[in-house]
RNA sequence: GGUCCCGUAGCUCAGCUGGAUAGAGCAACAGCCUUCUAAGCUGUGGGCCAUUGGUUCGAAUCCAAUCGGGAUCACCA
């Protein structure tokens, strides 16, 4: 039941008849009461004083008294200048509670036939070097929003479209040529992407040296950009390429090879998976035809040099190439052919989504643009889920200069801080050996992952790597220790949970009726986190949810309470509490461990 | 220069579909482990919500301008 649309309901009716108004239930404006006061639910009462022609004060007790005498649920009031704090009760709280645990997801739809199939795309990187800091704020990103819009009732298609050609890709490629001397994973026992990247570090190193060099001869420095030799071998190399010369393409796939058995292990280690790969190799092509298209509908144009354009000046955007004048595709162009084939191979597709940074925007805006002008009605549907960067105290990553905070590196330094912190502490006793590495992973994982995923993705975020990541309060370890708690707690009571009946009389303690309220709130905070595709309101739900846990934990007893009744109703509470913490943390790819 | 995003405590962030005295965490300081795991709990200090003006009974929230920061405006991807 939605607390909140019952209670707006009810307000509704008193005040329209009180005052003589039409007033709708949605109008009413409701909310939780501050802390400082007495009361479950606020209702503001200023948009009635003019038809009450009461003061504020007046008008608030008008509409406590009659609701009082309406609503049994309601049992107390107090008005505060225009606010109007109403108290609900016990049993309508301990009702409330039962209603969730009869449902052992709360908050969670299941797929069903008006849900809608969604494709989300994220990840999507490029071959020429290993994960930074920044993919992994976009993987955790997209792999978040797919389970949250999951829990909606839609069925998400997760893709990844790998990045696998181009010039980017052929500089790590000749540099390994050049000063490779035959290296591989194998024989430097080095990770696969991490080689590659070596590469096209060292290109760039070449690079600079090279156009340094000719300028030193008296060059341009545009010009010896353009003429440096390693450039112009890199530039054939793509042609090779493009022409499948073999030689290239084995070199390509080789390397390449290597890349995605390095990926494959850092997606493995931040949990993210895909239901389907796109190579760009395969699509880069595609969207030739539409421009076709889009040139007979008159949507495009060709301009003297034979390039096509599109003019989105009465949009608010600008003139934009879409095909070169030499006839290959741009970065738009194979945008175009490969949401169209998307939209052809998924004919039931409701929404596509795109996980790529707010560098973007520019980009997406055009490119739906362009479908909507070419005539998609799925055009409106199209979404860029943008992020903000992700930054450094320092500046700017690079990962041509190498000065970036590494995927791997990251993820390695959390576990092992993880290690760490759990021996100082002293919880390592009863564990496996096997069993506490996993530990340091979860808790080392959920550190980062959660302080990823807190923040607003549309907002840019600061990492600091010389401050590590926190255990100690906001943070996913914080969570997660809590609901090891309950589990501690739920391990040393005797009887089966599921046999425990929540009986009528109870009378709720302040921190368990606050719990009860916090349990409540998963269902709208999951909802609001799937329509503003934002995880971190999942995530700072979740933790509030755990404070009102601690503090409960801190006042009430649960095995130590001698009243039976009470403590049934208290282990069904922390049982109810972890449940929701942790599809709450799933949700954002997080695991919550039974003990730690 | 055009367009878009952002300015909240020393730091990292909530709050932004207008409502009460603007909240957390970290850091600092002070309490709480013979009581279910102290990765916890309780308390103290810390704010012209960038600035100015407007709308409103009421503005951190909406509008405008200014200042500061970032992104973008490629026949790169």
């Amino acid at each position: 039941m939605n607390i909140e649309s019952y209670l707006s309901q009810t307000i509704s009716v008193v005040v329209n008849h009180l005052f003589e108004l039409a007033t709708t239930p949605e109008s009413i404006v409701l909310q939780k009461t501050k802390k400082e006061f007495e009361g479950d639910y606020t209702l503001v009462t200023f948009p009635f004083i003019k038809a009450a022609k009461a003061t504020p004060e007046q008008t608030g007790k008008l509409i406590g008294d009659m609701l009082l005498k309406e609503n049994a649920n309601i049992i107390n009031f107090n008005v505060v200048k225009g606010f109007l704090n109403f108290s609900l009760a016990n049993t309508f709280w301990l009702n409330e509670f039962k209603e969730i645990v009869a449902q052992p997801n709360y908050g969670i739809k299941k797929a069903n036939s008006s849900g809608k199939q969604i494709m989300l795309e994220y990840s999507s990187p490029n071959t020429n070097k290993p994960l930074h800091l920044g993919h992994i704020r976009n993987n955790l990103l997209g792999f978040s929003v797919a389970n949250i819009i999951q829990t909606q009732g839609h069925e998400v298609i997760k893709v990844n479209l790998i990045n696998d050609r181009g010039i980017h890709i052929c500089k790590s490629m000749i540099a390994w040529k050049l000063f490779g001397n035959g290296e591989t994973p194998e024989s430097t026992h080095e990770k696969g992407d991490h080689l590659v990247g070596k590469y096209y570090v060292a290109f760039d190193k070449e690079y600079k040296k090279q156009t340094a060099e000719l300028e030193a001869q008296g060059l341009a420095k545009e010009e010896a950009e353009k003429k440096a030799p390693i450039m112009l071998q890199t530039q054939d190399m793509l042609l090779k390429w493009e022409a499948n010369d073999s030689e290239t393409i084995e070199l390509w796939k080789t390397m390449n090879g290597w890349v995605y058995k390095g990926f494959d292990v850092t997606y493995k280690k931040l949990g993210v998976t895909f239901d389907k790969l796109y190579y760009e190799s395969n699509t880069y092509l595609l969207g030739k035809e539409i421009v076709q298209e889009g040139l007979a509908k008159h949507i495009f144009y060709k301009k003297e040099n034979g390039s096509v354009c599109i003019d989105l000046t009465n949009e608010g955007l600008d003139e934009k190439v879409v095909l070169r004048s030499d006839g290959t595709s741009v970065y738009i162009t194979q945008d175009l052919g490969t949401a169209i084939e998307r939209a052809k191979e998924f004919p039931k597709l409701n929404q596509m989504i795109y996980t790529v940074g707010n560098e973007q925007d520019y980009h997406f805006k055009v490119l739906f643009k362009c479908l909507e002008k070419l005539g998609y009605d799925w055009a409106k549907e199209c979404f860029h889920l943008s992020y903000g960067m992700v930054e450094l105290p320092e500046g700017k990553m690079k990962s041509r200069e190498g000065t970036v905070v590494d995927a791997d590196d990251l993820i390695d330094g959390m576990v092992a801080t993880a290690k760490e912190t759990t021996e100082e502490l002293g919880k390592v006793e009863g564990f496996t050996t096997d069993a506490l590495e996993t530990l340091y992973e979860t808790i080392g994982m959920g550190a980062l992952k959660y302080f990823i995923l807190k923040v607003d993705p549309k907002k840019k975020m600061m990492f600091d790597p010389k401050e590590s990541i926190d255990f100690n309060g906001h943070t996913g370890p914080f969570i997660q220790y809590a609901h090891a708690r309950i589990k501690s707690i739920l391990r040393r009571f005797e009887k089966p949970t599921h046999e425990l009946i929540i009986s009528d009389g109870i009378e709720l303690h302040a921190k368990e009726k606050e719990l009860i309220k916090g349990l409540y709130e998963f269902s709208i905070s999951l909802e609001e986190s799937a329509n503003s595709f934002n995880p971190a309101i999942v995530a700072n739900y979740v933790y509030e949810l755990t404070k009102l846990f601690n503090q409960f934990y801190n006042e009430c007893p649960v095995l130590k309470e001698e009243n039976e009744t009470v403590k049934e109703f208290r282990i069904k509470l922390i049982e109810t509490t972890s449940t929701i913490m942790k599809n709450g943390m799933k949700c954002l790819g997080i695991e919550v461990p039974e003990r730690m």
